[in-house]
DNA sequence: ATGAAAGCGCTAACAC
DNA sequence: GTGTTAGCGCTTTCAT
């Protein structure tokens, strides 16, 4: 029976179990500068009986690096970040960098603390979601002397470098895909914006290209917490109930308008005839619906990896400083729920 | 325009720009010990003033104490995880511990390799799931000589503390529930077993039941990759072909049971009647679907909740050495796709 | 190829 | 209420 120990293993303790200097002992276990093969054997054993395990805290003071990378993000629960979390994985697993993630829930004052607390095991990169932030975050941020890249959303200023897509014009984009396609009588479904810079962009670029075909949107609802299915099936029926004409509706997002997609449906309504509908977001969760949905895909694992690409690229000082600013481009997926152009 | 500092700011320069000892300051910015209120405000100025952000590097190795929970956990893609990770962040919000996650990918290598640069990290405490590890695993949880809490799973022999449902009771509970349900050729889909231990002990439950029955299952199908709609159609149509006498299909997830239920729903088949089905897991995000699955939650949030309660009360030293297995009830909602009783 | 000394930025413990 | 001293466990640097 193995005994619990008072105290952690250090250095010291291999190093006297090795009879080898604690010097030595941690050029081995970091495999950093030569030492003979006779001695690193001896190091490795003794470590592994011992079950030593380095302690990163102190390596970390005196190094003064950090291999960690802070990533920001509002939220775990919509999919989307997640996706964004594995592109990141993608490029950083490559590297001896780790993420560490901290969750602000759209609220700025939380992303403030949040962004205090992981400066303080000072990262060596910062990937945070949104141009938005508090002047406080944005002064942390510019102090911290370390890569700092701003995700998802390209319209605005970065602090340093941007990776993302143009939500205004991926608005824009499926409100003249709609138009064209001729429908008229437009209604809208998603979460309230003060919070959701991204959601509200999309939305100002949505009604700019509908003012340009001289047309305004018929009704429109928001709403707040989780987006499920049974959210989007709600406020479909509401709206469809309060404005019987519509004959498209546009959701902020992808499982909201799975929602309303599978109501329709039940209701017998000719998609995408008598009314179209269209999310955001290309979430491959959901394929499989029993009509494929129009969307438009964010680049969510593209940005995660080309945010990641720019911290190791930093770091390495190979960075090429025009490149601050990386716009993706959403492709628009018409699936069958967005009738044929006319 | 701010300038980049060329070195992060220390506790030193803080004690300069306010004429306080570094000492003072430090027990201002912890909020530890008696500080004159106007001493008090002379720091926080200061520091307010130069954007300084303590190092906890530095701090954590000095006091010994590192205000982290690692958190290991299988994946993050299938909406579980993420349930399991609220119920934690519920409890650590009210104290000045921080979740920090690894994931694992069901692979016990990867656990191994995570969990040990975890450790390095010197948390204060381990919530991971499952309760298979390697020897090496065990053993670095072992010697960690921190609060280490296993979770999701009580069948086994914990290392320390467990949290969890018996997932061979619940798949047995829902093998009865559908056998006094009058259903016989019972079809059963879900993940490859080797990587999934919850899984596997759900399916050998269920079997176990049907057995006392004198029932086998009838057709089973095994997969791999993300659980998504579209792998639950795919799987339910070629079920069904192959064997179309089935009368009732158990599936491993929701995902994939919900991907089956639109399937069938399509080809017109009347559920529960002729055919019936049910999943696990009891995801809120599939609420909303046309008819509701049967299922049974795995009380993911609780055993968050109840995991972080333990590691605080470990800490605090107020744990309750008698309650080391906790084991959760996990409720089968019978939905509209299990016929009633007959 | 290996070792010795100094110190990373902070806090515990003890003075005053 | 405030300051001083001595480390925390490692890595850097320089010596051998």
């Amino acid at each position: 029976m193995t005994q619990v120990p008072r105290r952690p293993l250090t250095l010291r303790d291999v190093s006297e179990a090795s009879g080898v200097s604690e010097m030595t002992v941690s050029r081995v276990l970091r495999a950093h500068g030569d030492v003979s093969q006779m001695t690193r054997e001896k190091v490795l054993l003794a470590a592994k009986e011992l079950g030593y395990v380095p302690n990163k805290i102190a390596g970390a003071l005196a190094s003064q690096r950090v291999n960690l990378v802070a990533v920001i993000i509002p939220s775990m629960s919509n999919m989307v970040f997640p996706e964004v979390m594995m592109g990141i994985n993608d490029i950083l697993e490559e590297t001896d960098l780790q993420p560490v993630v901290g969750i602000t829930d759209y609220l700025p004052d939380k992303e403030e603390k949040v962004l205090f607390q992981m400066l303080s095991w000072r990262p060596s990169g910062v990937i945070i979601a949104g141009l938005e932030h508090s002047d406080a975050s944005r002064k942390m941020l510019k102090a911290s002397g370390i890569p700092v890249i701003e995700i998802m959303d390209i319209d605005g200023t970065p602090i340093d470098c941007a990776v993302g897509i143009s939500h205004r014009r991926a608005g824009r984009k499926m409100g003249e895909a709609i138009i064209q396609s001729g429908y008229k009588k437009i209604g809208f479904m998603g979460t309230k914006m003060p919070l959701d810079h991204r959601a509200r962009k999309r939305f100002e670029g949505f009604t700019e290209s509908l003012a340009k075909a001289g047309i305004e949107i018929t009704d429109h609802e928001f709403y707040s917490g989780g987006s499920a299915l049974v959210k989007g099936r709600d406020m479909t029926r509401d709206m469809l109930e309060r404005s019987p004409d519509l004959d498209f509706l546009y959701y902020s997002n992808d499982m909201i308008s799975a929602g309303g997609l599978l109501y329709l449906l039940e209701q017998g309504i000719d998609i995408p005839n008598k009314i179209g509908l269209a999310g955001f977001n290309g979430v491959e969760l959901l394929q499989g619906l029993p009509v494929e949905l129009a969307t438009m895909d964010a680049c969510r694992k593209e940005i995660g990896q080309a945010a990641a690409k720019i911290i190791c690229d930093k770091l390495e000082g190979t960075f090429v400083e025009s490149d601050k600013i990386l716009e993706l481009t959403p492709t628009l997926s018409r699936g069958a729920t967005l009738r044929k152009l006319n």
